[in-house]
DNA sequence: TTGTAAGCGTTATCAG
DNA sequence: CTGATAACGCTTACAA
């Protein structure tokens, strides 16, 4: 790797001359630029990032800490803020907490100690002394904080929603699943979709799960018709728990949306694919992704911040697991 | 943030004899190691990792290029990346190239200039000119290179099996769906599947594709119903495209699988969440990106290397888009 | 066993 | 307009 000095002794210049028309700073006689940038593609150089990061105290690195990319809301969260980023130069240092609070602190940890400009994680608990603590900006995605910046979706609303289309369309007996109590959002969605359906005073049953892993999807969705057999109209807490009570259904032969109406939450990819396809509740993933990182980049490079913090409205995808109404 | 000379300053010795207990080596004696470690407990410090690696050259950080973490294969394979490193301490710089090779190349060069020490690509180009520069060891996943060190799936087989299986279990007319030209396992995999049913002289047919994205994968199997009505097996790319194949017919009113059988690829996690669940050839994927991640460290750490790639046998999985055999 | 100092590749200050 | 040089925080000879 040649470095700014090979770069300098070839255009017979100092190296204070070379930073000069790297950084487009200070005088450059027009002659002198022309020989640096011969210099610097003979040479195929580029300037460490390393060394500048150390001078400057700070990089052109971002941390990005998310639960776990294998669930399939995330890559979309994790695209929207890659393609951002990256029109600015930022690169992403990246992590999985599994919601986990000492691997997340971990990461913050390393990503202090490699000097990353700004932080975007999305954790159960912004409120933590970590984060506090932190003296560079961060962002919370898909999860809200009242005091720090962050970007989420209206969770208790879309709660509200999925209820509403769901006895708008003949539910009689709605169960909600309610899914891991430590993750804000989910308990957003579910109190969302109890408030609405207590409201109208209907009969309701919940079902409680503690994970949006794809293994245990399965076993809910079973121990819901075993529990609620009569169940005509299943609120999930996600797309992924909702495919598992399609499949469930249709092992039991029961007919969707004839016979149970499903709902579910997040519009990952997938859903739309499913047949009969999945109707939910829309969160604009790659976008909230992309405005995370918007936000980070005006907060690290000291614009003026409009509003710090961004909340999304949902919306009800209708699709082939709900009925038609009109 | 506290720095090696505070620490110094605070338990009354230089900057050296702290660098030494950090790092454990050289001599210490166990007073001032324990005078050392109160200061550093007391200004909770932790070295600056910038500079170390600036002095030494290396980092802790390895680059991850990856197509696109939205493509559910894929957060597997980081998955088990991710996992490997964090055992070791090495965190991910991570991009999506989009099958891009400006992308790619502007990662690529980012990472050595951030000081990466190893890098994990998913390139349809192993071969190209920066890799074959680099000085730093790297590990191709998902794709095979014969001179270079990579994990991957035997994709051909992979195709081999999915038309066997199929071909066991009664289909006749049999559409092979071609995935992307330019990547190098969906080729193996159609290949894979042309060679057996050529063989049986079985008569078939091809239904070309470009991408695996999820909005063109409707498109295609409505063509793929369009021009071959009569089909009753369909091997797709991959199981997104086989999701899409699967709601076509359904929306078509053929039986799945009675009337088409359909067999996927990749085994993706929503894939069993299907109704009916999708049988598939079933890639290790999350194993893969820890193999590749071991792989990459041996590499790094210089230890002996016992085999410089590694190839995955993939299997059939039975579920419920093919008929049972006995 | 410990300290001094050079050096990693930059940038910015200050003379010239 | 250009060049020396200190400094960023750390590691490692080399001395003591």
């Amino acid at each position: 790797m040649a470095t700014i000095k090979d770069v300098a002794g070839r255009a017979g210049v100092s190296v204070a001359t070379v930073s000069r028309v790297l950084n487009g700073n200070g005088y450059v006689h027009e002659d002198t630029r022309q020989k640096v940038e011969e210099a610097i593609r003979a040479l195929n150089y580029t300037p460490n990032e390393v060394a500048r990061s150390l001078y400057k105290k700070k990089s052109k690195l971002v941390g990005l800490l998310l639960p776990d990319i294998t669930n399939p809301y995330f890559p979309q969260l994790a695209r929207g803020v890659e393609d951002r980023m990256q029109e600015n130069d930022y690169r992403l240092i990246f992590g999985n907490s599994d919601e986990n609070r000492e691997k997340e602190m971990d990461y913050i940890q390393t990503f202090i100690q490699n000097h990353v400009v700004g932080i975007i994680s999305s954790t159960n608990d912004p409120g933590a002394e970590m984060y506090a603590e932190l003296r560079i900006p961060i962002v919370f995605l898909d999860r809200t904080t009242s005091d720090r910046p962050s970007v989420y979706a209206d969770g208790r609303e879309g709660g509200r929603l999925a209820a509403r289309e769901i006895i708008k369309r003949g539910s009689k007996r709605i169960t909600i699943i309610q899914g891991p109590a430590h993750v804000g959002p989910a308990m957003d969605r579910y109190e969302g979709a109890v408030e609405v359906v207590r409201e109208r005073g209907l009969p309701y049953d919940v079902l409680k799960t503690t994970s949006f892993s794809f293994t245990e999807a399965e076993g809910w969705a079973q121990d819901l018709f075993r529990l609620y057999p009569d169940t005509d109209g299943v609120i999930a807490s996600n797309d992924i728990v909702a495919s598992a009570v399609l499949q469930e259904a249709f092992r039991l032969g029961k007919r969707v949306p004839e016979d149970v109406q499903i709902i579910g939450f997040d519009d990952i990819p997938l859903s739309r694919l499913l047949a009969p396809s999945l109707s939910t509740i829309h969160q604009p993933a790659y976008e909230m992704g992309r405005e995370a990182a918007e936000l980070l980049i005006q907060l690290m490079e000291g614009q003026h911040i409009e509003r710090k913090s961004k909340q999304y409205p949902v919306h009800f995808i209708e699709r082939q697991t709900t009925r038609k109404v009109d």
